[in-house]
DNA sequence: GATGAATGAGGCTTCATTCAT
DNA sequence: TATGAATGAAGCCTCATTCAT
């Protein structure tokens, strides 16, 4: 019998999720590479052959969960044409996966900003694409004289991500016990945007 | 005859204000100590007998930088007592700081990641002031029947905040030359959240 | 039928190949083992089935060489019965080898350097041997009135062999366009110690 | 008082010094820098404020100590003219600071040229001044017609400079015991050089 | 024999902080 | 107050070597 076809990436993607546990919960800064070696069971120096260095594994981690999340977006949005029941389904989508996925969602949001590299030097195109989502929805409610002409995307765009973006950390920021409702948070944004960006306000 | 006041905090501020700008350049992390005291003018020990160490550096940037804001958006509202035109007035407000200021923007940016997870035991106090100025707004207009009694302020507020900082993080980002009017930023942003939480809608 | 004799010695001999070419490029403690293998067409591992470890294959490498070197000095020298006439040989032979394979040249250096700091108890046997050509040379000189008697052989052949050595490296490292000839230097040196070592003088 | 004025350089001598001992002893790549901070009584990190890496230390020896090699040289020649006489004093000087210095000797000779960057991206000009004074003696010697003019002076230096450094190396490296007379060598050199170049012969 | 992924010890270097002047 | 040379703990990373396949 052959091995799965992922036994090829296995020790790299025990890897990722090993550093997405510990940079969750210590920081990237104070996240010792031996750290993240321990929690996937490898040697220090075998992350090394997956990645250039520790950075390198942050950004990576970025890459490769953001593809994902784009996939799953996609999917969450197939087949739901009305512009206005797409911002709905994104906004329930994305802070679904926060919720989900804590320890990713941690690391996506709050690390990478610190990343000098990140904020600086590194153009992330999957971000830009999974942003661009709504911007079309934007353009697509607007051909569709649902929402107002003189909304722009790009700034429309920025607002409602950083918009899910902020709940979605203080979310994930929060303590267990007084952690607010997330999917109401989901609506209550949606519903802004919604109305925010409509003709008829 | 007792030396000017602002004269014994003479170095203190010049230490911050070279802090802001290295903090704002390179980040906190990658800031060096003596990056700071050189671009103070002093040397590296002299930082240790105004601050207790490169953490409290940083604290104490919120604080000040923080405070300042909160006074300047206390006087940027006064005797504007609609909530609607209160929104306009506090985007308008936020979007100039971050132009007039680069390191304004930066700085919160900095606080916000770092406070909850660097600084375990910090609490942005004067940050969440200035949030609550949003929040009273809400609750002010809910109370008047202007936005819809179902909106939660903590989650408008935040939702708010993440809008108008994102925005001002890719306008601090991009390049000089494609930056977006930042003033209709702050008009369409404050136009989304109004009519967002209107009643009428 | 029995593999031929080489086969079997095959792949050693492209390891060794690969290793002087390596370890004279980037020198023994630069050359990485991954280095050698990757140029060699073989695995990392393969080279530790062939060899007990990277020093071993410095050692083998020296080992090898120099067998070789003093076998060819050896028929260079073949029918030369004048100590005069031997020593201009002995001395075109060395700058032959170095212009044809200038690796032997580098071989060479590393091994006077190294053999005797860094490998603590290895004794080059082999490129004694190929001095002691020389110094034997030297009193046959002696014996037969050419040479001063008081001339000490130790001393002559580690002048000499330093003097070609230091020539053949600065040879070695000149830049194509400006490399001075190096028969000519084989002839000037030759002559400056048959002259120096001559009783006429 | 003041302070004596080579109170400011003392500690990067004093690190100097200790390079020199722990390098001779183990040899560059066994050195480790902690041995060298240890040996010199100050910090690691100390080390690093007056040298930029532990390869610069290495070479900042190679600067230093030729540079004092040539004043010193310049002052034993100091009114000598006759050029016979000059290369002897030459070989002399050369040999006795060998003795009297063994490690910076060691470290000079053995240690350096181990050093990837020395052999290959230093150009190593106070090296070669020291050498061109033995080729200026050179040319003069030809000018007053003592030396064959067909000698070339930049082969005879190089040659001679070789037999001494290999020379100072077998004495260097040999044990204590079995230690040839090193002033014998220098005579033995000089005269091999002076009747080798010389017009008579 | 051949492979090459995995190992893990250990060193160079950084930089926040101190303290004698 | 101010200085800035000195400290030294601690972490990222390299790479020779092994061994299961």
């Amino acid at each position: 019998m052959p091995p799965a076809p992922e036994r090829k990436t296995d020790k790299r993607s025990v890897i990722t999720e090993a550093a997405v546990d510990v940079f969750a919960e210590k920081g990237f800064h104070q996240a010792r590479v031996s750290d993240i070696a321990r929690r996937a069971g490898v040697a220090d120096g075998t992350i090394y052959l997956y990645f250039k260095n520790k950075e390198d594994l942050l950004l990576s981690i970025f890459e490769e969960k953001m593809e994902l999340l784009l996939e799953q977006l996609g999917v969450a949005l197939e087949g739901v044409n009305d512009p206005i029941e797409r911002v709905r389904k994104f906004a329930e989508f994305h802070f679904r996966q926060v919720r989900d996925n804590r320890a990713v969602a941690e690391v996506l949001q709050v690390e990478l900003r610190l990343s000098n590299k990140f904020l600086r030097d590194y153009r992330p195109e999957k971000l830009w694409a999974y942003l661009n989502v709504f911007g079309q929805i934007v353009r697509d409610g607007q051909a569709a004289g649902i929402f107002r002409p003189d909304i722009d995307s790009f700034i429309s765009m920025w607002s409602f991500f950083g918009a899910m973006d902020e709940l979605a950390m203080q979310w994930v920021l929060s303590k267990k016990q007084d952690r607010f409702p997330i999917d109401e948070a989901a609506r209550q944004v949606a519903e802004i945007f919604i109305r925010g960006m409509g003709v008829t306000a």
